[in-house]
DNA sequence: GTGGTCTAGACCACG
DNA sequence: GTGGTCTAGACCACC
């Protein structure tokens, strides 16, 4: 479960859980109806507090990514990569709004141009 | 003043006001040692408290981009626009990041390409 | 925690948590990660408004000396004594011009010298 | 009248004036018993409120280092450049305060050493 | 009039 | 429990 977080960052902490898995799902690293990790198991991988895994995890269930099976477990939606996807598509849409303000503060479109190039090439390794 | 913020933002207020007098320096529309609102009429203005006006000056002076003269009112620094610019550039590595995760959930370069044009082109009419 | 204000002072009590901390990250009392005491607990400590205290180290993070951890608390940054010393020197700037002053009002050199030694002396012990 | 004031310091523009007029006397560039600049005069010279003159000049007569003649004008006190020269001793006493807290944070006493000779130098040319 | 500091008390999100 | 934000109102120094 290559899932990391980063305790300094200014993100909550249960929003980087959602988004590895988020990103574990898109990248076809879990497949649909695969058992994710246990509230108590992730907890203890990552060293923070039950609590959080949980509250990324109903977070997950609210937008249909995954699914709980009582006594059993949670699983990946047949549908989450879709709902993942939309979600994409939404950031997009603010990534947009970031860089028209960006360019009125003087960047330039052949500056926005090149870290797109970059992204994708960095994006596209991993 | 053409300053505004919104209330129901998640975003600080006191971040919304020096990110709108940050907006006027970059774009022009204040020049270096020219006069910025005092805190009690930007106050007035917005209609929001003058400690929140406060801690939004004191953090643009903490960055170098405003000073103040005791007694007579607060000034844009001389180097407020290279200090922005500055600025500009790290917000841009933070949205090189955020485009690489999206490439990574399955957005295309394309769909990149064309929201910097979008952006670019939204952000020059404003 | 070692920590004391001086009520009377003409500097902001802010000011004074602020450099009472830096001193002893500087000192070493103070190691890299280690947690700083909570905004409640220092007010309480000190009996002074929490608002105080959280400028105060609102001011330490600004300059990159702390970093906080939402709902856990703050720690020493990694970097803080390289930042404290960088300072450090700054002020040592600033102590030329003051001492140039003086010589200019009749302090000789030797005079300057003993207080450097004076200084050493009483710096060393404590 | 080489006075000049900079009114971005955080150091109170009275302050300035009053410290820049005791330079003067301290290197004799103004002698006992002349006369200083009216503070209409000086006021429209630095281009500041004649208040802040005004300011100035009444804490350098409490201290003794000027007097006034009604309807004359502000003379230089005979012992003006003793006054002041014991002011130098109280700033020294806050010089060494200033050095042993330095001292503290890393400062290294060869350091103070190549500081004092250059304010030296400096202040000697001057 | 200006900016700066401080107090008191409230609300929220995070863990 | 933690930090972060906001409001309301007060006092001070400076110009």
């Amino acid at each position: 479960m290559l899932i990391s977080i980063d305790r300094q960052s200014p993100r909550p902490a249960w929003q980087q859980v959602a988004d590895e898995l988020c990103r574990l799902v898109a990248t076809g690293a879990l497949g649909a109806d695969e058992q994710i990790p246990s509230v108590r198991t992730l907890a203890l991988e990552l060293a923070i507090n039950p609590n959080t895994i949980q509250k990324a995890y109903t977070s997950l269930e609210a937008a249909g990514i995954t699914y709980a099976v009582a006594g059993v477990g949670r699983f990946v939606s047949p549908d989450a990569r879709g709902i993942i996807a939309t979600r994409g598509q939404e950031r997009l849409a603010e990534l947009q709004h970031s860089m028209s303000e960006l360019v009125q503060t003087g960047i330039t479109q052949e500056q926005l141009l090149d870290t797109v190039q970059a992204a994708v090439t960095k994006g596209g390794q991993a």
